[in-house]
This record gives C-alpha cells, sequence and structure tokens, in this order.
DNA sequence: TATTGTTATACTCTATAACTATA
DNA sequence: TATAGTTATAGAGTATAACAATA
C-alpha cells in the first residue's frame, strides 16, 4: 500500500471489519449457490430455521425476525407454501393473522440446508485447529451486532 | 430450538458460518450509509483501495480483483470519473487499454472510507479486551478464503 | 481473429404505496 | 379508525449480449 502523507495507513487484510465484510459476502454466495438446486435463497433458510426454533409464528412475528418488509415475507411465504414446506393457517383469534406452520417437507429441507452449512464451514475452517475453530466461534459471538439489525435479514 | 428426530440440532448462533454471513451483512449496511452521504457505496471504495494499494492499473486487472462484470466496473469508474476521484488514461503501448489512476480527491475520500470503517470497528469491537482482538483479527485470517472469490465483489 | 472497453437491455431484488379484510 | 396481510408498481443493482475500437 503507498501511504500518502495524512491518510490514514491500512492495508485490506489488516481491518478486521473488511475481512468480515468478504468472509460473510463469501459464505452468503456459496450458500445461495448450495440452495439453488432446491430453489431456495438463504433468507427461505432463515425463515425455516425461525420457524423449527419457535413454532408456529404470525406473519407479524416473523417480520420483526427476518427484518424485511411486508411485500418481501409474502413472496418468501409464497414460496415456502408453494414448495409445501410451510402453511398459512388463518388464527381463530383473529382472523386477520395468518400463523405460519413449518410442514414435514420444511424440517427436511431445513436439514439440507444444515448440512450445506456443515461442508462450508468444514471447507473455511480447515486451516484452524478445533481449538482455534472454538475460541472464533467465541470471539465472533462477543462482537457486538449492530443496534436495529436482525440476524436473519438475508435474502 | 425444537429438536426432530432425524434433524441436525443447532442453532443459528451456534454456525460459525451464520454468525460470520450476518456480521458481514450488518457491516456492509453500516459502511453503505456512512458512505452513502459522499455518493458512495462500498464498491467504490474498495476500487480506490485497490488503486491505492497498486498504483495505475488497467480496467482489466482491477476486474480480476474486484471480480465484478465488466459492465458494472464502467459504471463504478464513470461514478468515480463524474466525482473527480479517479481518471482513466488510454494506454500508450496498447491503446484498447484504458489505465486508471487515483487523484487526490479520490485519496481523501478512501481516508473518508477508511475513517467510517473505525467507528464501525470501535462499535463492533466494544465488548472485546485489545487483546480479543488481535486473537480475533489473526483467527480471521486463518479462515480460507473460497476459491475463485476476490476479496472485493461488493458493491 | 482476438482483446479492451462500452452500450443497450433484461432480469432480480427490494421498497413504496394503495388496496382488501378484519378488528 | 387501526391492524394484518396482499398486490401493483417503480427503483436500484447486476448480468447478458451485441457493439466499436484497436491489436
Amino acid at each position: 500500500m503507498v501511504y500518502p502523507p495524512g491518510t490514514v495507513a491500512l492495508v485490506d487484510e489488516e481491518r478486521v471489519g473488511l475481512v468480515l465484510m468478504h468472509l460473510g459476502r463469501d459464505i452468503d454466495a456459496r450458500l445461495r449457490r448450495q440452495l439453488s438446486t432446491a430453489g431456495l435463497t438463504p433468507r427461505h433458510g432463515f425463515t425455516l430455521s425461525h420457524l423449527c426454533d419457535n413454532g408456529p409464528t404470525s406473519q407479524q412475528s416473523l417480520l420483526d425476525v427476518l427484518d424485511v418488509d411486508p411485500s418481501v415475507l409474502v413472496a418468501i411465504l409464497n414460496d415456502l407454501e408453494n414448495a409445501g414446506l410451510a402453511e398459512r393457517k388463518r388464527d381463530p383469534e383473529d382472523r386477520r393473522r395468518h400463523i405460519v406452520v413449518m410442514s414435514e417437507k420444511g424440517r427436511v429441507a431445513l436439514t439440507g440446508m444444515h448440512s450445506a452449512m456443515n461442508t462450508i464451514e468444514q471447507e473455511m475452517l480447515a486451516d484452524l485447529s478445533p481449538a482455534d475453530a472454538t475460541q472464533l466461534r467465541e470471539l465472533l459471538l462477543k462482537v457486538r451486532p449492530p443496534a436495529g439489525t436482525s440476524p436473519c435479514s438475508g435474502d
């Protein structure tokens, strides 16, 4: 790097922020590629993951967690329903609400996402010892997630 | 998380890959927000960064590094030229080539990106000790960057 | 004929706003 | 009147393919 006078002198590789950006983008692309054969995107996977973690959920609360536009969630759920991975049911207590339920087929699809991620992580962490990998995990969990951003905003 | 029989039992937060995806996406969004006041995107910043690291460069070699479509690079360079941050010059040795040169104004803009990233990293790493931050940096550099992906593909 | 760069165009993703139905 | 969800539409970002200039 050329260090001109008065310039912050930092190569990309020295910046934790940039490294995280690049790794994150790459993992996203790899997961997207792996899921594409099933016609899904990472965001479909996150939605299934949340349904698996929390059981049947209203669209409203999915919106909070996924932090996407309502119209985007509609498209996601349409895809999942068309693929038979989830289903919308009317909430009898308030007929405006939809309760979203993951199907057994959705469970299988979610398993597929996790095994795709297993593969990706194995490749990524190939040069780290098990102790390093553990420590990396712990350190990453200490990184402060930015205010107002949810973990599932991805597409 | 509900653990159905036969399902990979892993909460999102336990997956290094997912955590990296979410952090990366978030940092990208934050950097984009900070740069937007200057009419720039992270990708403009990476381009300037590469020009700063390597000096005047042909578009062809910028393509290799940034790993974007040629038409996208044209748009990026048009933006940078219109903003007076870089300039295209014909290569006298091969008049098909453009040599891209960063201007002094571009240098200042790049400094701005680095200081924006400083702010972002300080927030992100607020809960890590200096030793933790150093270790995180070292571990991240051991993570294997996926084949065929460059560090500057972002927009 | 191959290479460098550009333009024109279409495609995807996302956001905005108007709409329906229920409360 | 407010809320849950949907639709229609426009905008940004990206990729594809045809093109002009030079080798």
